[in-house]
DNA sequence: ATAAACTTTCAAAAAGTTTTGAAAGTTTAA
DNA sequence: TTAAACTTTCAAAACTTTTTGAAAGTTTAT
């Protein structure tokens, strides 16, 4: 296989990857393929290289920059804007994990701790079992999200540094 | 806030959860039905209780079956097929991981594995910067795979035993 | 102030996904 | 074997999400 074949491959893996995680597909095929990218690209770039429109692409680098996952760069002289990609996969991770926390697992506590609020009667096991699911859940939402926390911060962390570099 | 509305609201959240994760809504809300009812129910029940086809129920309700977090139960002298949701969360959350494991990050490593073997010229920048995320995203991919494997066996693991009973 | 270079917006269209429901299939009891 | 009870299938319809592209907006240089 040859180099742009086997980009081409990586921006379809890579884009599938995303739609199965909630992720839109151009979304993350643009940014598979600034991370094959040495330098930064520009709309333009990014149009032609993955055939989507100037809407389009120019959206995803907006969600791409909300991400976190991708910067604006200004060159001196030039009207254009470039788009470059953090390339360390940690960072990327985390950073992804860290965005979904606050969108997603965030709202959620929110309404576990109201539902489990509500009263009932203890006897009545349509009641009960309602009353178990909501707390078991909220405490391992609560949990993953303590955990999910404690690892965002691992550089700082002796714990979960050591545990991670068992896996290196 | 009174049962049956808290039971509605519970079905809509966990639906829009499951759909930000790319698990398709209805499923997630059959879930969450079978999730806060006592007992099994039949097709007819939940087609009932969510307003949905009798297709669509019998879809979904295997699809649940396949991801292993619903099981089938029959009754002596009863024709009808009862579904059961297992309430214990973490079973649901390890065969979750389970299955997406298998579904979706085995077939991303068996490409990247195929995108490392790529060779060319060690000072092409282009070539540079692609081998090296490849090199990268499948290292962390590897780990994910196995730290995933490590926790999914937690039951008998000593170690990771030790780890999540400090989150309890 | 003007025009060129570039970015952003958004309504309409296309693409993709999910749902329906009627028909076909299967199993069981008598 | 037959009919009733129940389950499964799948093409078409409904719905949702994504994409397009032309128009509007902005910035910069002269």
């Amino acid at each position: 296989m040859q180099l742009p074949e086997a980009k081409q491959k990586f921006i379809e893996t890579w884009g599938k990857l995303g739609s199965e995680w909630g992720i839109n597909r151009t979304m993350a095929q643009v940014h598979a393929l600034l991370l094959v990218t040495p330098d930064a690209l520009t709309t333009e770039q990014v149009m032609e290289e993955l055939s989507i429109s100037r809407g389009n692409a120019n959206m995803t680098l907006r969600d791409l920059i909300g991400w976190g996952l991708v910067e604006k760069q200004l060159r001196p002289g030039e009207r254009k804007e470039y788009f470059y990609a953090d390339k360390d996969i940690w960072n990327i991770a985390r950073q992804v994990a860290k965005e979904r926390r606050k969108r997603e697992l965030e709202p959620v506590l929110k309404t576990l701790e109201e539902l489990i609020q509500v009263k009932g009667d203890k006897n009545d096991p349509e009641f009960k079992t309602f009353h178990k699911s909501m707390t078991d859940i909220n405490k391992m939402s609560k949990n993953a999200d303590r955990m999910l926390d404690t690892m965002l911060q691992a550089d700082e962390s002796w714990f979960w540094g050591s545990i991670f570099k068992m896996f290196k």
